[in-house]
DNA sequence: ATTTATATGATTGAAAACGATCATATAAAG
DNA sequence: CTTTATATGATCGTTTTCAATCATATAAAT
C-alpha cells in the first residue's frame, strides 16, 4: 500500500522525535507507538541511521550524544549527518596498520566515531583532540598522543612542545579541520592551532581537510595552507557555491 | 579461573562508570574495553541490571542517564577518605607559580581532586593520567600533557616518546604512587610505568610517593626506587607496621 | 595443606532479529 | 483514465544473541 511522501517523512521525523526524547527505544515499541509493521520500522530506521540522525542497535535504536565535553557534543550535533557524510569519504583510505592524525574540532571528530566500528586491523591513531582521546581510549584502536598544553576551556592540546612532539610522528594520513575556505586556501583563527595543524601536514604523506559547506568563502585569522600545498578538500560544497569564491575546482572529483 | 571478589566488584563498577559515561555500549565493545569474554560481560550486566544500575538491550546495554560523576572517582571507593588525607599533606608544597608532576593511579588522582578547590595561584599540572586530565580540563587550572601511547586498558599515557617528552619538563614537585613498599625500596608492577616515573623523578626537586598502608610489605615487578633515592614517603601505615617489614622509619616525621 | 566454593571461557540448542524477496494496494506520473 | 513507481506487510532463510550447562582454575574456607 503506497503511502504519500509527505506521510512518510513525518513519521520518520517523528520517530527521530521520539527517539530524541526517550534516548532508546525497543523496537516493539517502536512499532506499537508508531502503528506500524516491525519491516516498515527497520526501513525507517535504516534510513534514519544512514542520515546520521539516529543509532540502530540490535532490537532499537538510540540517539547518542556524549555529554562530557558539552559544547563538543552541541556543535558536532547539528550538522552531524553532513559531517558524517564527509568523514565517511575518509574511511577508505585508512589502510591496515597506517596511520592516521586526527585533528581538533567537530568534523575530524565525527571520523573518530567511525573508527571502532570500522574496525581497521592495526590502525594507529595519532591525536591531541581530548574528546577523540576519551572516546577512542580503551575501544582497542591504539591510541597515541604527541602532547602539549591545554589552556582555558580549549578540548586540543597546542603549543611549541605540541609543535615539537608532533615532529617525532611519521604520519599516513592526516585529517583536519578549517573554520574558513577562500581563493587564497584555508583558514583558522588561532594561531596555535595552525602551527599544530602545520606540524601535521608537514610529517604525513597525505592530507585532507573536512570542511561543510557553510565555511565557503570564509576568512578568518590564520592561513592554514593555500591550494598549492596539495591537501585534498573533502566537502558537500557545490561546484556553484565553490565558484561564486572564485574557487577552481579543477582536479576535483564529484562524489 | 575463580577470580578475587574484589577484583569482580570493581570491575563492575568500572563498566557501570563507563556505561554511565557512554551511555550505550554493544556488546563487543564491553568485551574489548573489559578483556572479558561474552559470557562474563553478560553476567556482570545481568547483575548491574538486577541492582537496578543499568538497562540491557539485545546486543548492549545502557543507561538511563541519571546522574553522572567522574567515572574514576568511584573507583577511590570506600579508600576515598583516607587517600584524600595522604594527599592533603602534599597540598603545602604546591607553592603558587610551582609546576607539579601528578602520576597515575588512584592516589595520586586524589590529589588532583583537591586541587580545583585549592585555587593555587599559577599553578601547573604536568600529567600523562588520563583521568586526571578528564578530571581537570576546564577546571582553570592550566593543564600540559607530555603525551605517549595509550595502551590496552589503561588510562596512563606511557611508552619510550612519553620518557623522552618528560625530560622537557622542569618539575618542582612530582607525586607518585606505588603498589608495593618493602625494606629494598618502591615497587610497581608494569616497567614501562617505572620508567615514566624515573623520568619524572629525575626532572623533578621533590619527590612524593602516596602509598596506603595496605600496600606494605609488597613487592611487585619492578623497583621504582631504593630507600637511598630521598624520594618522601606519604602513608597512613603505623610505625609498627612499617618496623615488621625491616623498614627503617629513621628521618620521618609524624603527623 | 586440604577442601570447598565460585568466577571464567567454551559450547550448545533455542529464540530473536535481520535483510532479502514478494505480492499488493495505492500514490504519483503520463 | 492509464500506466508507472513505490511503500507496505508477510514470509523465509540466515545470522546474531541469549541463557543454560559444563569443565577448569583458582580464591576462600577449613
Amino acid at each position: 500500500m503506497r503511502v504519500p511522501k509527505n506521510v512518510v517523512e513525518a513519521r520518520r521525523q517523528l520517530l527521530a522525535d521520539l527517539l530524541q526524547n526517550q534516548r532508546y527505544l525497543p523496537l516493539e515499541q517502536i512499532c506499537i507507538r508508531l502503528s506500524i509493521s516491525a519491516a516498515t520500522a527497520r526501513r525507517d530506521l535504516s534510513e534514519l541511521e544512514r542520515t546520521g540522525r539516529i543509532r540502530r542497535t540490535p532490537g532499537g535504536a538510540l540517539t547518542d550524544f556524549s555529554d562530557k565535553f558539552p559544547s563538543f557534543a552541541e556543535r558536532l550535533g547539528k550538522d552531524s549527518e553532513r559531517k558524517n557524510g564527509l568523514a565517511r569519504q575518509v574511511l577508505p583510505h585508512l589502510v591496515s596498520g597506517s596511520t592516521v592524525y586526527i585533528d581538533g574540532g567537530t568534523t575530524p571528530y565525527a571520523l573518530a566515531r567511525l573508527l571502532p566500528e570500522a574496525e581497521i586491523p592495526g590502525l594507529k591513531v595519532v591525536t591531541n583532540s581530548l574528546p577523540v582521546v576519551e572516546l577512542l581510549s580503551g575501544s582497542g584502536v591504539s591510541l597515541h598522543i604527541p602532547g602539549g598544553d591545554l589552556v582555558a576551556r580549549q578540548s586540543l592540546l597546542i603549543g611549541e612542545r605540541a609543535v615539537r612532539a608532533m615532529q617525532d610522528w611519521k604520519i599516513d594520513v592526516s585529517v583536519l579541520g578549517a573554520e574558513g575556505v577562500t581563493e587564497a586556501g584555508f583558514w583558522n583563527s588561532a594561531p596555535e592551532v595552525v602551527a599544530l595543524q602545520k606540524a601535521a601536514m608537514e610529517n604525513s604523506k597525505k592530507n585532507f581537510v573536512l570542511v561543510t559547506a557553510e565555511k565557503i568563502g570564509h576568512r578568518t585569522g590564520a592561513l592554514l595552507a593555500s591550494w598549492e600545498a596539495g591537501l585534498r578538500l573533502i566537502t558537500d560544497a557545490t561546484v556553484r557555491q565553490m565558484a561564486a569564491e572564485n574557487i577552481s575546482t579543477k582536479g576535483m572529483e564529484k562524489i
